[in-house]
DNA sequence: TAGTTCATGTAATATGTTACATGATTTA
DNA sequence: TAAATCATGTAACATATTACATGAACTA
């Protein structure tokens, strides 16, 4: 892929759980290319457009499985502004608390309805056709698929027994 | 509150949506200091252990006014390791994916026992004898508070769902 | 032809993590 | 008296964010 490529991706189908700036990903494969875990090359001389094209190497792949093999022992760590706000929020206008929840409110309903408007299949027949399996990927890529819809369900939940209540406190 | 209080209450009460080292606790606390955000003073003279108390200014107050007065007009990113984790264990032997879900669920589940013995009302008591009135930051935490329970809940329903279909998947 | 998307980078700054470093006080 | 907890800091390094900078290709 080009870093451009893998901005789109983590921007598409891996957003709610990893995310990067575009100027983090080209410094990064650069420095990985020094690493030796990748190589990268400009495809077509004609192309003006400069795309250069990054490869993963053997050496990238052990990494890669070694980092793998080292299982997870802690929580994942989470910093969360939204409930930070809400945490010093008592002394705020209880309207402009309640405007900021329901705008949230509408995010989290436009994301949720992005999970599920994404075919994993379809995208697991398109690369068939090209000849790579991802068949087991999918079973995976489902589960952290379903960690966003379970996420978002939650959320809408969450904000709307606290719009609720907040509604129903005195001034 | 030093330092070391504002590491202690973080790691307690907002520990699943924020959290920080305490080296950078006192560096970022020199630092508001240095903006006259904050002030600080070594309050006994006898104590050896130099406990240095912070107190919020005027224009510390001021700011972080001015900051809750603008409102979130993003999601809150996330950045979850375990989930990228999944995302590529794929080729990963099936016992080994396995083990570090069930361990994860361990962790999750202690998370949740965590959440549901902590008794604000009594710290809210507690405060109101020594003549705070924090009754209505209570309905604010208990939201935080609300969410950390509800989002442990999810996890440990999605881990369950997700270790039971690795569980039947072939080798 | 104007606006959007494709495409890649650097610089400056801010934030976060790990390791190093020290010493007092409390508890078992 | 040994270990755990209280208490504060710095240094080196890693990661993340915002702003600056440029130009091609596509679309309305």
């Amino acid at each position: 892929m080009t870093g451009y490529d893998l901005k789109r991706t983590l921007d598409n189908s891996t957003a709610h759980f990893w995310h990067a700036y575009h100027s983090q990903i080209y410094t990064t494969l650069r420095k990985l290319e020094q690493d030796n875990l990748v190589t990268s090359e400009v495809q077509d001389e004609d192309d003006k457009l400069n795309r250069r094209v990054y490869t993963i190497t053997d050496a990238g792949r052990a990494e890669l499985d070694r980092w793998l093999a080292q299982p997870m022992r802690e929580i994942a760590p989470t910093k969360d502004e939204l409930l930070v706000r809400l945490f010093f929020s008592a002394p705020r206008d209880k309207e402009a608390v309640l405007n900021e929840l329901r705008f949230q409110r509408q995010l989290h309903q436009r994301q949720l309805e992005v999970y599920q408007g994404i075919d994993l299949q379809h995208f697991v027949d398109a690369m068939d056709a090209r000849g790579t399996n991802v068949e087991r990927d999918r079973e995976f890529w489902q589960f952290t698929l379903n960690n966003g819809l379970a996420y978002e369900q939650m959320t809408l939940a969450w904000l709307d027994a606290t719009i609720a209540r907040i509604e129903s406190m005195d001034d």
